[in-house]
DNA sequence: CACATTGATCTGTGATCACAAGAATGCAAT
DNA sequence: ATTGCATTCTTGTGATCACAGATCAATGTG
């Protein structure tokens, strides 16, 4: 596609204006191709067991098949894609059995990191994490769903960076992408009844903020708990109707 | 190097007598560098901070750069190797930071999936368990260093597969990668003192399977962050000696 | 009309070529 | 001898071609 596109590296693809940000953050053409797919599928634009394929990937961004072969198989490392024997690839396919594991796993690392995370607690770390759960009152009193859901996971990192560890932050961060799809249905059900907003956005927010600024690991790491659990809780009352769920 | 390859799929690799193998385990090209590499990184053939190059790995498994590509950027990805923004790739350095941010996450996550390990050990889980403990203490008592930390890894990933959660399971995988490295120190430690093997072999192990076979998940949760911390300890004060740390 | 077979097509995979950006090396000038 | 510059080489990255296996549709046969 793209005309006589034998030139690589800058430009060629995204006409989206990012001239001024190509330049600081250089990434190459296989990064941008994964992120742009990381994003889409933990944003649930590709549903359950949607079958996406290599070359329709690539026509569809306008590249050749290459880069996408590469990001492609680097979601496939991370759980984001699932390859199957026939030689084809999808987005995982929702069950609850894998929400439940996926919950479980996100309550015990998650709890841990907020429980390191109040004990290397700064002054700087603690503004930063106090900060976000403004922003998401604003976006919470403004009705703004998906801006709550982006306070949220700022949030949620700003913490887990506090822990100081790269360790845990990483592997965090593969399950809130393997967790995307499920996200994206909750999202769904939230515009539906923005009224919920007020009750269930802040999960036990200022309870972790109370223990961060008091320094009490257990209390924060039990917050935490809560928040993950609560929020699942909530999503197999409310959200799951909206799923493809196949159990 | 390999002739003219322009053939692929089956053959023109591997002349190590896999025949009998590869018609079962039908893996691409590109899976089994994968494997290879992801092998020989985890026991340690490659040192802390080892440059490595695409075409150089290529031709030493006397394949084209093209499946190598692919297994490099799925190792780069679970962190098995890091890319340098040189445009080099390598294998993380080793830091004693690194290494207890490793030991604290592989304690928290570990010790969970014994604890649901626990609640869910089946008859025949408790046996698979218990079979590689034996071979393990058969390994110990014939000073087989590698046959040891063989056996216990088998152990170990008996308990996470019989706590039942794939996501668990997948996570304590990449975090073994990870730790490849440093266990490939201590596994030199070990050769250097065989004599340690029943000392520090068994580690928990014994208190591990008491609390399987009495279904108790606090106790199993217990012993393997017991386990596995105290490992790190060992590996602290005996091994570190021998690792190239720059810390 | 139901079912098996065959042909076309699509898909992932591997090899090869081309290119740009660093890194390294060699040479020359002070 | 050291420093500055230019050339060469190496490396990752992207595009393109080739190929094997699977899928699917159309077709022919009972």
């Amino acid at each position: 596609m793209a005309g006589a596109a034998t030139r690589q590296g800058e430009g060629e693809v995204g006409d989206l204006g990012a001239a001024r940000l190509a330049r600081l953050g250089n990434d190459s053409l296989q990064e941008r191709v994964y992120q742009e797919l990381r994003r889409a599928i933990s944003s649930g634009r590709y549903g359950s067991g949607e079958v996406v394929t290599i070359r329709g990937l690539a026509e569809m961004l306008g590249t050749s098949p290459m880069p996408v072969r590469e990001a492609v198989r680097r979601l496939v490392q991370d759980r984001s894609l699932e390859m199957l024997p026939n030689r084809s690839m999808r987005v995982p396919v929702m069950s609850s059995d894998r929400f439940m594991q996926l919950t479980d796993a996100r309550a015990v690392i998650e709890g841990h990191a907020a429980f390191r995370a109040a004990q290397a607690m700064t002054d700087r770390g603690f503004d930063a994490i106090r900060d976000a759960n403004d922003r998401m009152g604003l976006a919470i009193r403004q009705l703004d769903v998906t801006g709550v859901v982006d306070a949220n996971r700022e949030f949620h990192f700003e913490i887990y960076k506090a822990s100081g560890s790269e360790v845990l932050l990483s592997v965090i961060d593969t399950l809130w992408q393997q967790s995307g799809p499920y996200l994206a249905v909750l999202l769904r059900a939230l515009s539906a009844t923005p009224e919920a907003l007020p009750t269930v956005g802040f999960g036990h927010h200022f309870d972790l903020l109370a223990a961060f600024a008091a320094r009490d690991a257990a209390a924060a790491h039990k917050a935490m708990d809560d928040d993950i659990r609560d929020a699942a809780d909530w999503y197999v009352k409310h959200g799951r109707a909206a799923a493809g769920h196949n159990d």
